[in-house]
DNA sequence: CGGTGTCATGACATCGGTGTCATAACGGAT
DNA sequence: ATCCGTTATGACACCGATGTCATGACACCG
């Protein structure tokens, strides 16, 4: 690879003369600059980063970490794949600044993020992001000095995180969903315990009391198992208790798009139509499900390009030396009407 | 961030013998050793990289360029998002040989994929590797210099490459098809003039034949238009002259799974019950669909991860100074049956 | 006891850029 | 003609590692 001597060479000028050129620090000669450009592409000229960086103590990367903290067993809770949408976003965002970013993955074991913290040190990254799977607390991460913001995931020491807002998505789902006319709502939760299930759960109660619905615990049922157990049975027996509730639900919200692409499945089996006897509500938006299904998926999208935006902006604004926020910025996303509810 | 002169200091040494400590290239005293340890605790130092990249030209690091990373539209190709599966395994193999993997993409666009080398290029990276979110040709790509590899595509200029053996996937499930029993196969392929689509159509015809079953026009026929036009209304019809056929197939192998999930809809939407009154099959093992389909839906695996690694691999060792192979590099995946094929 | 080889360590130069300072050339004002 | 202020350019040092070579301290051998 050239360096700058060489193309000062083949110039006849010096090595000054050509950074010059490049950075546009300070006037140069329009024949000096031409003869300096010309040089530069015959010779296919590089400025090497690595010694810019020495020189200048800025790397221009942002390094990226990628935590299956969990998903390693497959045990995990949703179905994987989506927080890469949460990377895409990220790397379209640094990109645009100029920057490059570098990632690294913990292969689901978690203490492996301290040692990817080290190796991005050691490139001197000028900041950190953290993407989690689903929405989770992780356990405190030290970043070495390098600004760090949580994407999809926080910690309890308040790193700046960027989270989704599953409260709001599900109550303004749920709400859209009443406007539409439902009053009996069954809702299928993801498994207990889980940060997404509480606060999904927690919208779905708000938007009920809201339009002055009595929350009905016998609608509210945990749909989805974990996998070692097998979720159909799990699902099959959820479906059994709602449909044999004497008032039946007219709609049915499921925690997300995977549960209601098996529950399409269920009700199809017991000959029930989507949406005309029963409507089905999924979340998360996750496209090849709620696009491809027959009907289309009413769902609530969960926007994990917008966390990835938001996490990216955060950090690039810290790098640039804002103060770090005290409070964890929720992203939301719009409600995905479809047909699989019925309106009216 | 300290340097390995604050160690030196700190530890009462040479800045030499401190490499020394970290390299183990010479032999050190041991109580030197352990001072010199000793201060890099302390100071939590890590060596620059930068600075060890300028001094022997090796900066540890592969870049790699993808299509897929930003298709910002969310109009994703035909197999949608699972090549992101490629970049996960390129990423675990890269991190095991102890290099760090820096991404870009096109973000769609094709000639910036140049601009995106050029960047990789200032970091002096080993290495290159281009993912294609589908099977496809693509243009040539002048890496610089470095090594390329090329994964999920192909290029004019033979450009080492790994690819999916689609010709072979598609053949051995059609072959496990037949040894369940059948000999009418319907096959709704993807849309025509894509690479996928030939090769499975190929290999489809090749188990027919090795079975000694004639090959019907009739039951061949594309399945999945654009977006643009819907393509409901197209597997409609598609779905019609299949079941008008005299000797209606007993089995339907479909170009993808996704195209799959909207058969599931279909049939059932016309009360036809899987696997019962037809079989279905589909392509790529898209698990977020073919494990969660009811009756869980056999396909063959397209094994994406397969892919990365061989890519990864393949790139590593024209880093070590391998010669260039002269033939693509076929990976293929086991048939994954499920219940979605009667057997007998 | 002097010579030789090994071990342990340091001085110095170098990788490829860029910040600092010096200097040469030139036009215009006095 | 002299002085000054630009403009254009180069010399040199430095960022933080490491390869090369030199040096001092021993141990071992004859």
């Amino acid at each position: 690879m050239a360096t700058i001597y060489d193309v000062a060479k083949q110039a006849g000028v010096s090595p000054k003369t050509v950074s010059r050129v490049i950075n546009g620090d300070a006037p140069v000669g329009t024949k000096t600059r031409d003869a300096v450009e010309a040089a530069i592409r015959e010779l296919d000229y590089r400025p090497s980063r690595a010694a810019r960086t020495m020189r200048s103590s800025r790397s221009g990367l942002i390094g990226l970490i990628t935590g299956a903290i969990s998903r390693g067993d497959g045990s995990a809770g949703p179905s994987g794949l989506p927080d890469l949408f949460i990377v895409q976003a990220i790397q379209r965002v640094v990109a645009e600044a100029g920057l490059t970013l570098m990632i690294a993955d913990t292969g689901g074991e978690a203490d492996r993020a301290s040692e990817l913290v080290a190796t991005f040190a050691q490139h001197r990254v000028e900041g950190l992001v953290y993407v989690a799977d689903h929405h989770q607390r992780i356990d405190d991460l030290d970043p070495r000095g390098a600004p760090l913001v949580l994407a999809n995931c926080f910690d309890a020491a308040g790193t700046p995180a960027v989270l989704p807002d599953d409260r709001a998505g599900q109550r303004a789902l749920v709400e859209r969903v009443i406007a539409a006319g439902h009053r009996r709502i069954g809702y299928l939760t993801l498994p207990a315990g889980m940060v997404a299930t509480e606060l999904r759960s927690q919208g779905y109660r708000e938007a009920l009391e809201a339009a002055g619905i009595a929350f009905d615990p016998e609608l509210e049922i945990e749909g989805f198992a974990d996998r070692g157990e097998g979720p159909k049975p799990f699902l099959t027996s959820a479906l059994d208790q709602l449909l044999a509730l004497e008032d039946r639900p007219s709609v049915i919200c499921c925690g997300n798009d995977e549960l209601a692409l098996r529950l399409y499945g269920e009700l199809r089996e017991r000959g029930i139509r989507v949406p005309q006897e029963i409507s089905v509500a999924g979340y998360d938006d996750y496209r090849v499900i709620s696009e491809t299904l027959y009907p289309p998926l009413t769902t609530a999208d969960l926007n994990y390009r917008g966390i990835g935006e938001a996490a990216a902006r955060r950090l690039l604004s810290l790098i640039a030396g804002a103060p770090a926020p005290t409070e964890v910025e929720l992203v939301g996303g719009p409600v995905c009407w479809r047909q699989s509810v019925t309106e009216h």
